[in-house]
DNA sequence: CCTACAATTAAATATATACTTAATCGTTAC
DNA sequence: GTAACGATTAAGTATATATTTAATTGTAGG
């Protein structure tokens, strides 16, 4: 165990700390899905593909990101099982694999807003 | 310009690849909180700091982290106004400064959550 | 077959992120 | 003052991530 200095009384080391501990639930999962979108190009790729299927070349085009960047990405999002592929004779169409993922930014951008929104308020005070 | 081989014919370069970008909202923001919440010891931060108020020291305590390293995470959370602090004493309390950060975590999860009900519900068909 | 093209993969580089140790700052208590 | 302690900052290192260029794969059409 590390830590033998540093560590103040407010409830360390008691059992306080397991319990507290204990409240915390398995995140790694969403914490997965927040390092998938924590990349401008991926959220725009989910967010195109939330309401269209498109080929690699245009999804490149329309991003103005080259196509092998444009295809470790895709490559990432199919591996987190948040987009799907099928074959169209030479091109590859894809699309979302899960309508909620486009809500998850949908759900943090009005989240991010009606922050802002209370701090507007705040201020009018 | 670059990209002048590799474009395919399905809509580039047609005036609809300006018509399908000008969809695409300004991300950056939320991207931007996507990436703080990407590390799974800040998505914890975010969620502990959500129902109470705690020391660094116990912070670091609690997540198993030292004592810098959380206080660099703090740090990111604080400067994306995730996060507040104040002093008392020798110690710095923390606390979070917009109640809706843990509500992005909870709609992520769930939506995760859903995702994997109606994948279990496919395949009982 | 051979060529063209959409897409992927490989390899290399560049950059960003996280963690470590050591030094420093701010407050309290003597 | 100065010693003790919580917290932060600095500097260095390690690791992960993104992007680039080049090579390769898979398919369609001559």
């Amino acid at each position: 165990m590390k830590r033998e200095k540093f560590v103040c009384e407010v409830f360390s080391p008691s059992e306080h700390v397991e319990e507290v501990r204990g409240e915390i639930p398995d995140l790694s999962k969403v914490v997965g899905i927040f390092k998938v979108l924590s990349d401008e190009t991926r959220a725009k790729l989910v967010y195109l593909l939330g309401s269209r299927e498109m080929c690699v070349c245009d999804l490149a085009t329309v991003l103005q990101v080259t196509l092998p960047a444009i295809s470790h990405h895709l490559r990432l999002l199919k591996a987190h099982g948040l987009v799907k592929s099928r074959r169209e004779g030479k091109m590859m169409m894809y699309s979302l694999q899960d309508s909620h993922t486009v809500g998850i930014i949908q759900e943090a951008r009005d989240a991010i807003k009606s922050a802002r929104d209370e701090e507007m308020a705040d201020y009018a005070l």
